[in-house]
DNA sequence: ATGATACATGACCCCACAGTCATGTTCCGC
DNA sequence: GCGGAACATGACTGTGGGGTCATGTATCAT
């Protein structure tokens, strides 16, 4: 039925490989990474392919190029089938099996990272694989399965995806001793005392804070800008800035450090956020070892959330 | 990701091919028809495969060889991907898509074979493949995706199967009136008296028959032992036999023959059977417009059930 | 306009692999 | 235990295609 198809000329798993990556990568220079060689190989590969398909399996209106519906459509099918490859020649030879987990750099530091430190340490035999994007994309690469479940804001979840329950954690504030010696509530007006290093830029929390503190006739006293949480938290670190982060972070970031002190926020102050994993059903259905570490990582995340 | 997989020495498109060819077949031997250059092929690149995942494909403890359970895994994917791909290829060239019905001979010239003509008629751009196979063997190629609908009796419906609601028919009796010219109900004596053609072997029907006739102390007249319905349909169109055919027989195998009389059978020789359109989730969810091609079907075979 | 970025193309080598043919081996049924 | 069925294997060939290099050509940002 199929070897007259498998049997074009120009119908390979190397270009079908090529393509994945194209995919995954969003360009065909990106998926090169400044190889010259594989640009030039990735490029014929997947004119090789429309040429079969008769297709464009490129959007070449504007550059860089993305992939077609018809191009995501054939990746998608052939990740599909590289996928249980895979999982089958791993299981052959009685090796880990890959899982690709996906979530915001400071999730996989803080709990994705741990978590899964945890799972191998007592289970042993998977291989995590951690990609940092950010939340639309990771919905995009969890419906196409280049990405197996990933940690995410509630409310970015879609229909399509099958979620756990929503864990909600608070933005707390961390305060080196030596800056302030009581661990007592911290108040709005101690957003223009204190010396804060924040994130750049103009994120939701970012936005919360400083028209708290407009509200209140104070400024917010922004000495350090961050580009993410970890260098809030390494900041926080130095004994010389408070910091505003994630609840969670006092597990990991300042763990035996008894010269911070995190401190809740004022009523006012909270900033509450909800996370879930999120999957594809069918990502599940088509390796069914997924379903018991997507369970064993909502066991050890709800330790920690 | 895969695109060391993807270049593995032994791992070729063809070779998934002839895979799958293998899996339908049943067997080396079955995939190669009398070819002795395809058997010699099939034999080592499925070898070639064996020594790529490291695991046994075929199960060599009996002649002729059957797949592992890996390597049924291994043809399923590979078959997913086909079709997609296969699916993508006809789009792209505005051809007819394929579909693959599989069901027992009977159903198919009888009911299948003229919805398909009719919905090429008035739909065109699908092109329909009958299967016929046993009812054990339609649930296992649904179930790997070797075939993408069958009707198939109610009660043969596995739950990991989707199926429509249950169409009910009866058995009738198809009597030439050359042999009997009332076209009444047909009683049990008739058993003995009309001369019948009946299907050879053990069937449940004909076993239902003959007990029937032995509870009245009779013998049923099996005066020609034919091996499909399509042979007692002929029988009874020669004008010497009496047959039990489905009722739907009339429509297709009696269409204006006035010398045939259907006829109703007694309460105690009433034999209902229940058909369904049977299909496999995944296969809707990988190539959508099988949906919409499985509700023609079943508004076709709904007007003749 | 003008680099710079991003992709295409042509020419080349070399090897892996599909396919063929002849023959060997294993296993099943009787 | 024997014949035949079912699969394996070894040897060979031609070619497609992966990979590399050098260079060409669009498109984008400024």
């Amino acid at each position: 039925m199929f070897r007259q198809l498998a049997h074009l000329s120009g119908f390979s798993l190397e270009r079908l490989a090529s393509l994945c990556e194209v995919a995954e990568a969003g360009s065909i220079g990106q998926a090169s990474r400044g190889d010259a060689n594989r640009q030039s190989l990735l490029s014929r590969q997947i004119a090789e392919l429309e040429a079969v398909f008769g297709v464009a399996l490129l959007a070449r209106q504007s550059r860089p190029f993305r992939l077609t519906p018809e191009g995501r459509e054939l990746a998608q099918a052939a990740r599909q089938f590289f996928q249980v490859a895979d999982d089958l020649q791993r299981r052959a030879e009685n090796a880990a099996q890959r899982v690709v987990i996906g979530a915001g750099e400071t999730l996989i530091q803080w709990l994705l990272f741990p978590a899964c430190e945890a799972l191998q340490r007592q289970a042993g035999k998977v291989v995590f694989t951690f990609k940092n994007l950010d939340s639309s994309r990771l919905i995009e690469a969890l419906q196409q399965g280049e990405i197996d479940v990933a940690l995410i804001r509630r409310e970015d979840v879609t229909p399509s995806l099958a979620h756990t329950e929503a864990w909600t954690y608070a933005q707390a504030a961390f305060v080196p001793k030596a800056l302030c010696r009581s661990a007592t509530v911290l108040k709005v007006e101690e957003l223009a005392a204190l010396p804060w290093a924040v994130l750049e830029g103009r994120g939701h929390f970012r936005q919360f804070l400083e028209t708290k503190a407009r509200e209140r006739g104070i400024k917010l006293n922004a000495v350090l800008e961050c580009s993410s949480y970890t260098q809030v938290a390494m900041a926080v670190q130095t004994g010389r800035y408070a910091g505003f982060l994630p609840e969670f972070a006092k597990n990991a970031a300042f763990a035996g450090n008894s010269a911070v002190m995190q401190r809740p926020l004022e009523k006012g102050l909270r900033y509450d956020r909800s996370l879930v994993l999120a999957w594809r059903e069918a990502s599940v259905r088509n390796r069914s070892f997924l379903e018991k570490v997507i369970e064993a990582l909502r066991v050890r995340i709800g330790k920690w959330l």
